[in-house]
DNA sequence: TATAAATAGGATAATTTTATCCGAAATAAA
DNA sequence: TTTATTTCGGATAAAATTATCCTATTTATA
């Protein structure tokens, strides 16, 4: 469905927001390790990201990586799978076709723009803070 | 969302569905024509689709790959992206955890196996009949 | 039986995705 | 200003996916 950068990259940002709550940066290091992914993989999605305006990052002594936290409850899921994977899971065709045309449906478009519309919402009003109050929460987890 | 090859699987047995109707058998190069799809690469996910007892193929002279009339009702997307894909896009965790646990969720996992059971509910409700019936009506298209 | 036509399958190559490594640049603190 | 720390970014490598090529095997027909 998504990426593996794009896992990790949703998973590094909900730890980031999680810190930055109380004010803490956080590094590739650590990241990968709550996350559990390859540490230097993820520091490249992480780069991504701050790119993208989704997170920031503060270079040198005592810096790390970090999300406004004002910031935190307004952004989406949609964002940063948008910033990683591109929107060909929202816009492309299900089985390959140039591109996905009510004009010019493949065979599963009908039903498959059912499910992608659902996916897009699912995605769209899905924010940071949520998804970082259920992991403080210990309602969800970010590995194994 | 499907890899390539499962796009090309999906297409190729539409369309030796509506060839199988009118008892034609297809040969890889006229189902790569088709689905502009690679040839010998195509052959490949159909020797898979035969090992999964989906299409059938006649070696030899007037040879060629088919699908018993009788079955292509009764043969579901499902069992195609089964068969090429795996069932990691039903079951599988969207954040990559191991498994999809109810007891050890991800941060996704409520939100999430909503959207995939209304995938797994579309592929096991479509059948090839239908999806071979759009196409000779001119209602969809298998490539472009 | 010989021949032509067709799928099967192994070997290999190209491309994309995933992952690692290392030095450069920036920054806070001593 | 020096040092330690940390992100940035380029180069490279490994693995997975996608794609090609060639030969073997099977089979209908002449
Ligand atoms: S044309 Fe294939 S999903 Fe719309
Ligand atoms: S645990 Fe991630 S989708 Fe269920």
């Amino acid at each position: 469905m998504f990426s593996k950068a794009c896992e990790y990259g949703i998973k590094a940002s909900i730890f980031i927001a999680i810190n930055s709550r109380d004010g803490r940066r956080v590094s590739p290091k650590e990241i990968a390790k709550e996350i559990d992914s390859p540490q230097a993989f993820t520091a490249k999605i992480l780069q991504d990201l701050v790119r993208a305006n989704i997170i920031n990052s503060v270079k040198g002594a005592y810096g790390g990586f970090e999300i406004d936290k004002k910031d935190i409850s307004n952004i989406k899921l949609s964002q940063i799978v948008n910033a990683i994977d591109g929107d060909k899971i929202y816009n492309g065709c299900g089985l390959g076709l140039h591109t996905c045309d009510e004009e010019h449906p493949c065979p599963v478009h009908d039903k498959f723009k059912i499910v992608r519309s659902e996916l897009k919402n699912m995605l769209e009003n899905t924010n940071l803070e949520q998804l970082a109050l259920d992991i403080q929460s210990g309602a969800s987890f970010l590995k194994m």
